[in-house]
DNA sequence: CCTACCGATCGGTAGG
DNA sequence: CCTACCGATCGGTAGG
């Protein structure tokens, strides 16, 4: 599925519009506001308790001119939830990707794991809260892209064990809890805090290759 | 903040109540039927989008008569959400009691902070996702109790630290990574299925002491 | 992008 | 514990 998030070239950098009178001109990327809105209200208050309404109104205009952006409320939830787990399984592919030693490997992945749910923290915790509040075909879709999210960190763990680089008596709970032990940070990360997204990302994967029973670098 | 989950002794064991006609004879623990009839539900679509007559229709009753038993969706939830929060924390507070040893309180803790997130898995999911859903004070009620949650966990982390017992960079993330691996077990935990809430528990918390830079004890 | 407005849903109450 | 029903909210449409 390609991904959601492209507001498309046709909205801007189309020079020569006539300069008729307008009491509200369009903003450019008026699109991006309005998600962005959406994305901050759904992860504070939740998609149900969110109304169109003040989705516009953080953005400046009234709540049925949201759909001049958007079909549905439920098309924002989606581009929203189905965009993030699109963000997560790509940087999970080049993560993995990017090395073949498996240890380097899950390394990589985990702090891709933690820098999305921290860099994106919001948009990470709307698209795990609210998978419930997506209509189909767009909840099933998800469901998918997670179990194969999840089943590709696991292959890398089990891949471990097999070469007795980790030692682990379930590979796949060890996922699991890494996996959870990741995604939580877009709980609690808040950018400007105390820790940036690098360090956690760093701090986190250490923790994940302790978790897998490989002895942390001795620190000259 | 008193537990609010205990029916009362007033409705039920009161022998000699004349023998009238009734056409629905009111279940001795219907309110506890209703409670978890919308544990469930709240659990499955979440709390905005969990009616009262649906509540109701689980039970066999009419949705006006949930009010019989809860003053209000409101209480309802709060029973819940509070519910839980004061389990966890009676759970741990149990659990740091019953050792001395900083390891032994670190495992303890983990695998009780596991048990209550498999054992009552849907009450836990609900606890965590739907705070926001919960009005004054309550809310505020339930943040501080995790908060002193998290503080009491990551509290025998820095214990251990200082002991040198345990050896992590940051005990607080670490305090962070396992509460959040732990917890995330509530969302993909069934009784039944292919591990028990034991042998999770006990893995758990050994991957936590791994965290922790412990040696696993050697197996004979 | 706006105002006016429709239709459906739903928590909660009245009064047995 | 039930039926009848009120009142408020809100997503979405009409028609500029």
């Amino acid at each position: 599925m390609a991904s959601m998030r492209e507001p498309g070239p046709s909205l801007r950098g189309r020079g020569g519009r006539p300069a008729l009178p307008r009491r509200t001109p369009a903003a450019p990327d008026r699109r991006e506001q309005v998600r962005a809105a959406a994305v901050e209200l759904f992860a504070a208050q939740g998609y149900r308790d969110t109304t169109v309404d003040q989705i516009g109104e953080r953005v400046g205009i009234r709540g049925p001119s949201v759909y001049k952006h958007f079909r549905s409320k439920q098309e924002l939830l989606a581009d929203i939830v189905v965009g993030t787990a699109d963000l997560l399984l790509g940087a999970q592919r080049a993560a993995v990707r990017s090395a073949t030693d498996v240890r380097e490997q899950l390394r990589r992945a985990v702090e891709a794991h933690v820098r999305v749910h921290a860099e994106h923290a919001r948009e990470a915790f709307v698209g795990s809260r609210e998978i419930g509040s997506l209509a189909e075909p767009h909840r099933s879709a998800v469901l998918r892209k997670r179990a194969e999210y999840d089943r590709r960190l696991r292959r890398v763990v089990e891949t471990g064990v097999r070469e007795g680089v980790f030692a682990v008596d379930s590979p796949r709970l060890a996922a699991y809890g890494i996996l959870d032990m990741g995604a939580g940070v877009a709980g609690w990360f808040r950018p400007g805090g105390p820790v940036s997204q690098d360090e956690l990302a760093t701090f986190y994967a250490e923790l994940a290759l302790r978790m897998l029973g490989v002895r942390p670098a001795r620190k000259r």
